[in-house]
DNA sequence: ACAAAAGTGTTTTTTATACACCCATGC
DNA sequence: GCATGGGTGTATAAAAAACACTTTTGT
């Protein structure tokens, strides 16, 4: 690789050479089931090595010309027919060693990972099972061993889960469209553990913001009084932007 | 280049080869004059191409064996000697072309920066001019334009220095170890803006919570009653960690 | 009829906001 | 002695937290 070589040269001497990375993309796609009152993660079954049949996040490396958001739409686009869609940057994780490809003390290329945290709605959220069908949904409670360092990086795309829950209206949409208010209470509840408020107040909290829109529509489940469907009203909830605190 | 071309035929045919990359490491140092309360960024003249002569964030790429981390710590280092000092990685900007270098439709290498935020104190950091002297400090209302995508970056640290203002003790990495509680509100405002809170409500707020420890110093500056130096009490504030909005 | 879930209301406590006023210094 | 910045206190409004109670369904 004489191209290599000489680009190294050109700079300075006396300084190590710099690194040659390839950079990937994995997603952090979380749902909720209402019905049972789950949190969930999208895992995928890694079909080559390394950590060949190991459970991990869906992810992909960046190829030429792509931008390194499109990279984490096309692997969504690949695993998931979603229709509605939330996606920011989570994180980089980028020490060396990260990745057994890169061989301890070769001049070999790096693994880069930029994580990115994704919501969709369950309902709405048809997997695509490629022929091996290694892709499901996992309770959060019950992840198994993930490969590479992608534990760490769930754990920190759950923390920021819980940090936007707080202070931005994600959650509606990991919610269906329609929803029961008390769907919205567990949710809150599920991701941010009992008692983070009860739930009388959290109900005439949110209702006096009025970016709820009571369709009026009623649903029956098992025993006890039917509730309302309520939708998210995002034109109501425009003056909320930039404020943070408005939920807790 | 023989054996790269052999790495994409083993993945498959059909998809666009992997992007290369070089990784570089872009700093956004904040820091804060107290007397002239000025918020401060650090800048360096480039001194090579491209965009040679402008004025950019202190940035490095990445060398072999070092992780992101250790190259941020480096280009710190390497332009000034801090005491103290905060660093968290802030964002990573990927696209291609963000760098003059990528040529537009070759195989050549793609530059992907991550951003780190810095915080140091004013005092105590010693800026090393090299021989060519091209690194100072500006006041953010008078940051020129900057190389590549620099100035995004620093409008999203500066968006980031605000939000961590709020809700965790970072001031106290800027200011000076001893400081005046209208230090600290000067602070908050020059980088809150103004009517964020009333002088009075936010100092009793802050003294009720009890980590801000009064060393009984006075000083004078200029005309009027004379101020208590105080000092930010890390163990005090220890019950504190992880809740959010302890300020405003 | 009664348990279960949804929904309403009232009371108490805490926190935010506004603002009036006193204190110590330089000139 | 008065302007200047530092520091204290109080009165009012608003929001958070606790909890008691009503309403509507399934069984």
């Amino acid at each position: 690789m004489p191209g290599r070589a000489q680009r190294k040269a050109t700079k300075s001497l006396s300084h190590p050479p710099l690194a040659d990375f390839k950079v990937g993309v994995d997603n952090v796609i979380f749902s909720v089931d209402t019905d049972q009152n789950r949190l969930l993660v999208l895992l995928v079954m890694r079909q080559e090595e390394p950590f060949f049949g190991q459970w991990s996040l869906p992810g992909t490396l960046v190829r030429h010309g792509e931008s390194l958001e499109d990279a984490a739409y096309r692997i969504l686009a690949e695993k998931i027919r979603a229709r509605n869609l939330y996606l920011e940057q989570l994180y980089t994780f980028g020490g060396p060693d990260r990745d057994p490809r890169e061989a301890p003390d070769s001049y070999g290329d790096r693994y880069l990972s930029v994580s990115y945290f994704a919501l969709v709605r369950y309902a709405e959220a048809e997997l695509i099972a490629d022929r091996v069908s290694g892709i499901a949904w996992y309770s959060l409670e019950q992840v198994p061993d993930l490969a590479f360092d992608h534990k760490q990086i769930l754990e920190y795309g759950h923390r920021r889960l819980r940090n936007k829950l707080e202070y931005s209206p994600v959650a509606f949409e990991v919610l269906p469209e329609l929803f029961t208010l008390s769907d919205l209470y567990q949710l809150y509840t599920t991701v941010l553990g009992e008692n983070f408020s009860d739930y009388s107040n959290f109900r005439s909290r949110l209702l006096k913001l009025g970016f709820l829109e009571d369709t009026g529509v009623k649903v029956s489940r098992g025993a006890g009084r039917p509730a309302s469907l309520y939708r998210f009203d995002a034109e109501a909830f425009a003056p909320y932007k930039d404020k943070p605190m408005v939920f807790i």
